[in-house]
DNA sequence: TGTGTTTTCTACGATATGTAGAAGAGTAGT
DNA sequence: ACTACTCTTCTACATATCGTAGAAAACACA
């Protein structure tokens, strides 16, 4: 569902329908949808506030609130925030991290603390 | 529904009811459910091989398969795993976790590179 | 004002989840 | 072996989310 949701700007029903079913924007091929199975969804996607849409132009623009990644760190911060002991579901989670990634973290909480959204 | 599942060692389905009421075992109070409740629950769990049971005991045992902090640590993983830029995911990830957590992770990183299940 | 576009309302099937009763399987005592 | 009691399985119902979309209402422009 949320696949959608990685295009950068703002797009309306149409336009984010469009490039659904066009394989040279969004990877995955997709059968088409009605444009009102777009509505739908985008509408609710608002309603849980993953997506604002500006109701003064005419079609709608829709916009993620959140880049996919931040979405996935939220979401990541979520699980981790509902198991009582953190220490060992980091012990755990770290445990599982490619070379590459473990790379990565290691340049991350070495060099700065970083401040994001 | 998991909230059960921190229970360190097995647990037959009444004995699982009896902790869920019991304050001085499960943190928050619950009201009572039927013993027939816990065994579909359990059974639904065993079906996503979130628990194991022991069939051959009378009051089947039941056991959890992964500890709450594997558990978690996979579905961070999942998670993670479903994004394009899991770099970028992680950015977003290390920029909220506490001082703490830093702490523990360049710990982890900085030793071994682990061997987990 | 009519007509094509866009949005909202309503809806239906599928699946997941919380909850539990009725009925079936097992076991132990007599 | 039969019975009474315990435990498990089957079936069930309510609620919630999600994918999907038609019907109808709201708009905008010619």
């Amino acid at each position: 569902m949320d696949i959608l949701w990685d295009s950068p700007t703002s797009l309306t029903a149409n336009e984010l329908k469009d490039s659904l079913i066009n394989p040279q924007i969004s990877e995955r091929p997709a059968k088409p949808l009605a444009t009102t199975t777009i509505l739908t969804v985008l509408s609710r996607l608002e309603a849980k506030g993953f997506v604002t849409r500006d109701r003064t132009v005419r079609p709608h623009a829709y916009t993620a609130v959140m880049t996919r990644a931040s979405h996935t760190a939220g979401l990541m911060h979520e699980v981790l925030g509902q198991v009582p002991d953190r220490q060992a579901a980091l012990v755990r989670f770290i445990g599982g991290v490619t070379p590459q990634e473990a790379e990565t973290l290691r340049q991350l909480l070495g060099t700065a603390t970083a401040d994001n959204d």
